[in-house]
DNA sequence: TTCGTCGTGATACGACCGTACCATATTGAT
DNA sequence: ATCAATATGGTACGGTCGTATCACGACGAA
């Protein structure tokens, strides 16, 4: 047999450069030959190791969504160990706003992706669909854990609060996306919201 | 001259007819040969009234914002004549939830013009984009005025907590969307919000 | 060494899409 | 009645896109 190459890393090379010309260019916009162009390969080579579009976007979005995480991870790991619900809260939520280039692709294609599942049923049944639940269900054990130390109010619903941090994050990340909204302002909106789901010490509870 | 069609009315029976064809297969996959059959004329029809794709797309988002408009309007006339700012904005919100085939229809093509106009931008420079400032301004207004009549909590921002609110709605709209999230939650969650900004009588403030 | 298979290139094919072109019936103005 | 502008149909053109086909070099196993 020839050459022997690593399957699993030319196809994530791949995936990458579907990323990087989709985030430019947009999701609905990006052919094979774009992408084969910007991996620095034939086209050829994309049929080859990804036999139709369809299981390129696929696996795309894979790498997508564990490029993130893997993201994610690295800004928790970064908050220092052990910090407290707060802090955890905290960098989960930014990290999930478009501030730099990859944060700004990250998002855009990930809305991209799930508008487009709305009408294509092959891409409703990919797994991205119970991420976000990951995710709030993370938020609301973190929210809950915060509660019985008594960092936050017992009187919020956790999973209500976790619900709403998401979705608030998720919209001002588009409008960030759209120039609609700076970043600072989606920050300080959602300090404002943590500040009065958790007790500062500055405000002690009646 | 010949029959004297009234353009204004076929522009909007074509746009009609392209929101009906990406409300069901998705923005991205209409082609003016859809348009035109859905619209049954022909395709030579939808290039006479509107000359380019681009100049269809641009009036289809025009129409759809006007209907959403008018929609939102007949919820409001529909709430009785002056009801209160919390009934106006709880009006406001729900309006904008993907309950039935219409507001889905809106939903999922204004977030798909939304997503488009960020690599796009002829698309970006389109009117659109001050629509969502108006409702937040508007919202703001609203809570403003609850406020000085004792009807909203005096300690809370009130441009804050409408953006918040007009966030969560656009985020759990989506979710209801991709079948993630049922309407009867997302209305909980609202309701949960306003419950705490409006004084509702039975948590008398401190 | 031979052989079969893996990796890669070049190119062709059929479909579709947006747009342009040609034709023609209709009808108000002159 | 003639003319010119309007409204509409039919169809062709150039491009692009996803996919398929043909070809061939490389290399490990026998």
């Amino acid at each position: 047999m020839p050459k022997r190459v690593d399957h699993e890393e030319r196809r994530t090379q791949i995936a990458e450069a579907l990323i990087q010309v989709a985030g430019r260019r947009g999701l609905h916009a990006v052919g094979m030959r774009d992408v084969a162009a910007e991996a620095g390969v034939s086209l050829r080579l994309v049929q080859y190791y990804f036999q139709t579009k369809e299981k390129l976007l696929f696996y795309g979005l894979q790498h997508l969504t564990a490029r993130f995480t893997a993201r994610v991870g690295a800004r928790l790991a970064a908050a220092g160990p052990d910090p407290g619900p707060r802090a955890t809260i905290e960098a989960l939520l930014l990290a999930s706003l478009p501030t730099d280039e990859e944060s700004r692709t990250f998002h855009l294609l990930y809305s991209s992706y799930s508008i487009l599942s709305v009408t294509d049923e092959a891409l409703a049944a990919q797994p991205f669909i119970d991420n976000p639940d990951a995710a709030e269900n993370a938020l609301t054990g973190l929210l809950q854990q915060a509660q019985k130390t008594g960092l936050a109010d017992t009187g919020i619903d956790a999973r209500t609060e976790a619900i709403s941090l998401l979705a608030m994050t998720a919209t001002m990340g588009t409008s960030i996306l759209v120039g609609q909204r700076t970043p600072e302002s989606a920050i300080a909106v959602l300090h404002h919201h943590l500040d009065r789901i958790f007790n500062t010490g500055q405000t002690p509870p009646a």
